[in-house]
DNA sequence: AGCCGCTGCTTGATTGGTCAAGCAAATATC
DNA sequence: GATATTTGCTTGACCAATCAAGCAGCGGCT
């Protein structure tokens, strides 16, 4: 081992290896928890809920593709998919956009409002009893700033 | 809209909010963003990264795949199929089991070794800079234990 | 010994995502 | 105002995971 430029890092400390792990397994069992309480109770995965949570928080119930796909963090084609799977359900529904004709809307229906307002309970108490509940004494808004950093992906820098 | 045990939840503070999201957003970006990295510098993809490194950790570099699937976090089914991946690459040996000849030991090649020290700097550094990074200030230990309650998945309960 | 159910792993089918290529509308350039 | 480039989304091919079914070896029971 006498790569210089790979040389010699230091390894983690006892501490943030556990949380490294820790993470790592909550970033695996976490959404199919929650996934697994919503099937159990309200059938609707997470993407598409979160699509639709996305949309009914517009003032329109309606929003472009590419908007709505960084708020899913999905890709564009994962975003045009998971329209077209809550499309074939009678959730959302697609308009050609009036100002600029090659640009879709999705629109919530009614149906798609109803669907969430029926989820949105359970989808909230997983949350809650998943995962806020583990961080009870903690200062939640420094926590949520540290994983804004974290989440802020920089290409490669 | 009359079921009880799903009546007027609390909708969570903007802390717990905005917690929420950023979480979201980390693990949807951060395992890309270390994939990203190894990849660039050293070509190993996540998942076949960790179950070399569990393999590592054993003092006979093997281990049945129950065993690693579990540590890896994945289904059965996917630990074989991420086994044989790396098998084709010549980087792990699958053994049938001596005292129990329905079982297979994953055995860690030297080749894989070698590997493995070489993707080994990337990964960690990649880890230090896309999230222990961001947090500086904080009780890890105590930030550890949280996220260990919440990745220890209670079926449904 | 001989069957039966259980265990450990693999395999087939499906799912939900990615990237790359395609197409149509919009915009810029000449 | 025709042509070239860019933009917004969809589509095709692929990939890694899942679940469910299969199969081989193990072990208990009679």
């Amino acid at each position: 081992m006498s790569n210089p430029s790979a040389a010699t890092p230091q390894p983690l400390t006892p501490d943030e290896e556990s949380l490294v792990r820790a993470l790592g397994q909550v970033m695996h069992v976490l959404p199919r928890a929650i996934d697994a309480d919503m099937v159990g109770d309200r059938q609707l995965p997470l993407t598409e809920y979160t699509a639709l949570m996305n949309l009914s928080e517009t003032p329109d119930r309606r929003m472009r593709m590419n908007e709505l796909a960084a708020l899913c963090h999905l890709s564009l084609s994962g975003m045009t998919r998971t329209i077209i799977r809550l499309e074939t359900q009678g959730l959302v529904r697609r308009e050609r956009c009036e100002e600029d004709a090659r640009g879709s809307n999705a629109v919530l229906t009614d149906a798609g409002f109803a669907r969430l307002q029926e989820s949105w309970p359970s989808h909230l108490a997983a949350v809650r009893r998943r995962f806020l509940q583990h961080f009870e004494g903690f200062d939640l808004a420094q926590l949520a700033r540290a994983f804004q950093r974290a989440g802020t992906a920089e290409t490669t820098d």
